[in-house]
DNA sequence: TGAGCGTACGCCCCG
DNA sequence: CGTACGCTCA
């Protein structure tokens, strides 16, 4: 096909100018992934550049997985095991790839941990220092991921300081020991590597003749420093951003690596894609007013030629069960006008608020899927299966060796582990081979159960050799016993993994397993879902980087969730408005923005005012909320007149007192009221006629 | 050793 | 509300 049909002229530019330094500003829904395939695919069709050469790196497994089936489907070839990757699968391939330059522990089968792996081994060293309960395994774990990230990380409190440093050294060296990387490790140990290499950063960067980025707003230091490292001497390196999508600072993303490339790469040609083709214009005039507001940005207004629209639509709801009613009754309402399930997404900013949403499209029978959130590959049964293959193909991860010796229950208790452990430390041999040197029966049963696994790996299929595992260990008996049933369907769900790896891997069944453990820890279960799937979709903003729907739901606008509590400085409070700007921008046809005044969270109500991001939609300019008497929920509604009221107040007006602040009416009576302020006041019960009190 | 119970606490977002 | 962890006792 020609690889520059519809394309406009800014678009064919980014495509063609395939050599020296290129920097693309994109805007929301501007062609970016279709600018970043069409340009990969001329490299190699137009230019005969092998795909092997070519280097794309992308955030989200999603993401990379998507460019890679587009190229698949302009070039017609198999790009299964083209360099086009998330950073982190990028650097551990490369890390497997050279393990032995990675100094004597680590092997190219090392394994990599997850947060909660790496979590409990920071548990592990503070019962080891015996450090006391007045500083929290996780918040030095927080700090130990920081100071890898972050370009300015440090500890004013000596005395968390002083721990954190026991503890990062301890850490550090517990994963070496035990041939594991953390995600952090991934991305720094590879960049040591090229930085101490010199003939193997050259290697590479002879390999890559191009070398493209996705998001690149959102690159910290390190991966700027690899991608520098990379593409310095050929200069063929091509990055795609949008400052105003960079919603990624809270692990160490630099805006400021967007001017950083500039100075870099001083003859960086520039291209800007400004026109959009997403949405309409009404969701796009509402993104354009939310990101006017920020000031730490140069500046663009996106456009489109799509005049045709339907105004979004904003209500403010009683509470989160109305307001995920009403979600419920749009999309019942909007598939009897033609839209299909998959068209809709409900997007939210933090992973919990999903479950009011849940609950409503599970009695209405309505099929979903959950973005993020908990993993399929995180949950513990799977993770508990997983660690049992790793045992049986290597004796020596005490880090699986730990998660199951136990599991199910085998009475081997922290005494007898403790006694493992200090043979293992004596000695210098992993907590497998410390068996041999305890008598303990429990420990010897469990240890001959692992070597005659071991020893039947490559007799029987895989899919029988599952079972065996699952028989001998009593992993599967345990479950029925305690009527797990959720887990059992999980264990067996595993199963078609199992069958993919049969595909995807080459050679006997130690081998494919082999193959598929190294991956599995960068997998996230919904990497496989396609988008055709006849389900409706749940996430976070974050999760919806990238990826556009139909009709869209903002929910749960409220000060405290969205922006989040946690939002304190300018700086904070910008980057919320990006994520915002985000969401809104995910939306072709209809956008819907809800928020709830009381809602359900912690076992508790907690009031909420309206996110401040909807006024500044200008949503509501002059519009007052009424009560209609039918429905008891509150509609906006332009051009109707406020009705005189004898009360002094209603609910929700807003308020404003001299020492609370600003508050929300939540229940007015002739002669008390009650407003919701924000935290830490909350609820108080007011005389409506007293002087502190404004309405507004 | 581990079941059973009481208490504390949740702070977002990702690979 | 749910869960995770620590303490106690059989």
């Amino acid at each position: 096909m020609d690889l520059l049909k519809d394309l406009n002229d800014a678009q064919k530019e980014a495509v063609l100018q395939t050599e020296g330094p290129v920097m693309v500003m994109a805007g929301a829904g501007s062609g970016k992934t279709r600018v970043l395939t069409r340009r990969i695919a001329y490299i190699i069709e137009q230019m005969g550049v092998s795909p092997y050469s070519v280097l794309a790196v992308t955030f989200t497994n999603k993401a990379a997985l998507e460019m890679k089936e587009r190229i698949a489907n302009l070039l017609g070839i198999d790009t299964k095991f083209m360099w086009v990757s998330t950073f982190h699968s990028f650097c551990a391939r490369v890390l497997r790839a050279e393990a032995a330059h990675l100094g004597l522990t680590y092997t190219s089968n090392f394994q990599i941990l997850d947060d909660e792996d790496s979590l409990k081994i920071v548990k592990k060293i503070f019962k080891k220092l015996d450090i006391g309960d007045d500083i929290k395994p996780q918040t030095i774990r927080t700090d130990i991921s920081k100071s890898k990230n972050l370009a300015d990380f440090n500890i004013e409190d000596p005395y968390r300081l002083k721990i954190f440093n026991k503890v990062k050294t301890e850490y550090d060296k517990y994963l070496c020991e035990n041939n594991a990387f953390d995600f952090d490790d991934l991305l720094i140990k590879t960049v040591e590597l090229f930085k101490n290499n010199a003939d193997i950063l050259n290697k590479y960067q002879d390999k890559f003749n191009y070398i493209l980025v996705d998001e690149f707003q959102d690159t910290n230091k390190i991966q700027f420093d690899l991608i520098y490292l990379l593409a310095m001497n050929n200069q063929n390196i091509f990055v795609v951003g949008d400052e105003d999508q960079s919603i990624y600072s809270f692990r160490g993303a630099l805006v400021s690596n967007i001017a950083k490339f500039k100075n870099v790469f001083p003859l960086t040609k520039l291209v800007l894609l400004e026109e959009n083709y997403r949405s309409t214009k009404a969701i796009l005039d509402l993104a354009n007013k939310v990101i006017k507001n920020n000031n730490a940005r140069i500046g663009k207004v996106l456009f489109t030629k799509q005049i045709d629209s339907v105004r979004p639509y904003y209500q403010m709801f009683d509470d989160n069960k109305e307001e995920a009613d009403f979600v419920l009754n749009k999309i019942l309402e909007l598939r009897e006008k033609g839209y299909e399930y998959k068209d809709f997404a409900i997007m939210y900013r933090a992973n919990y608020i999903s479950r009011n949403f849940e609950d409503v499209l599970i009695k209405a029978k309505i099929p979903y899927v959950i973005y993020g959130g908990f993993s399929f590959f995180s949950r513990k049964e799977v993770k508990d299966v997983v660690a049992y293959l790793r045992l049986i193909l290597n004796q020596n991860d005490n880090i699986s060796f730990l998660r199951i010796v136990n599991e199910p229950k085998r009475k081997i208790g922290s005494t007898t582990l403790e006694k493992l452990d200090y043979i293992s430390n004596q000695n210098k041999i992993s907590l497998f081979e410390a068996i041999n040197y305890i008598n303990n029966n429990s420990l010897n049963s469990f240890r001959d159960m692992i070597l005659s696994l071991a020893k039947s790996v490559n007799e029987v299929p895989l899919g029988d050799f599952y079972d065996l595992v699952l028989d001998k260990s009593n992993y599967l008996k345990s479950l029925k016993d305690n009527d797990e049933e959720e887990r059992i369907e999980n264990i067996n769900e595993f199963r078609s993994v199992l069958k993919e790896a049969l595909d995807t891997y080459k050679g006997n069944n130690e081998a494919v397993l082999a193959g598929l453990l190294q991956d599995l820890s960068l997998r996230t279960d919904t990497d496989n879902k396609k988008d055709s799937d006849e389900v409706i979709k749940l996430m976070s903003f974050h999760q919806a980087k990238g990826l556009e729907f139909k009709v869209v739901f903002m929910v749960a606008m409220e000060e405290g969730i969205f922006p989040s509590v946690n939002a304190f400085s300018n700086e904070d409070l910008e980057e919320e408005r990006r994520i915002c700007y985000v969401g809104i921008t995910r939306a072709r046809e209809r956008l819907y923005i809800t928020a709830a005044k009381k809602r359900f969270m912690y076992g508790r109500d907690d009031f909420h005012m309206p996110s401040r991001f909807i006024k500044e939609m200008e949503l509501l300019p002059k519009i007052k909320p009424r009560y209609t008497n039918q429905n008891k929920t509150l509609v906006y509604k332009a051009n109707i007149k406020d009705k005189k009221d004898e009360l002094p107040f209603k609910v929700g007006d807003e308020i404003s007192h001299d020492v609370f602040g600003k508050g929300l009416v939540v229940e007015a009576n002739k002669d008390i009221i009650k407003v919701a302020f924000m935290i830490p006041y909350g609820i108080k019960t007011l005389n409506p006629n007293h002087k502190a009190i404004k309405k507004l």
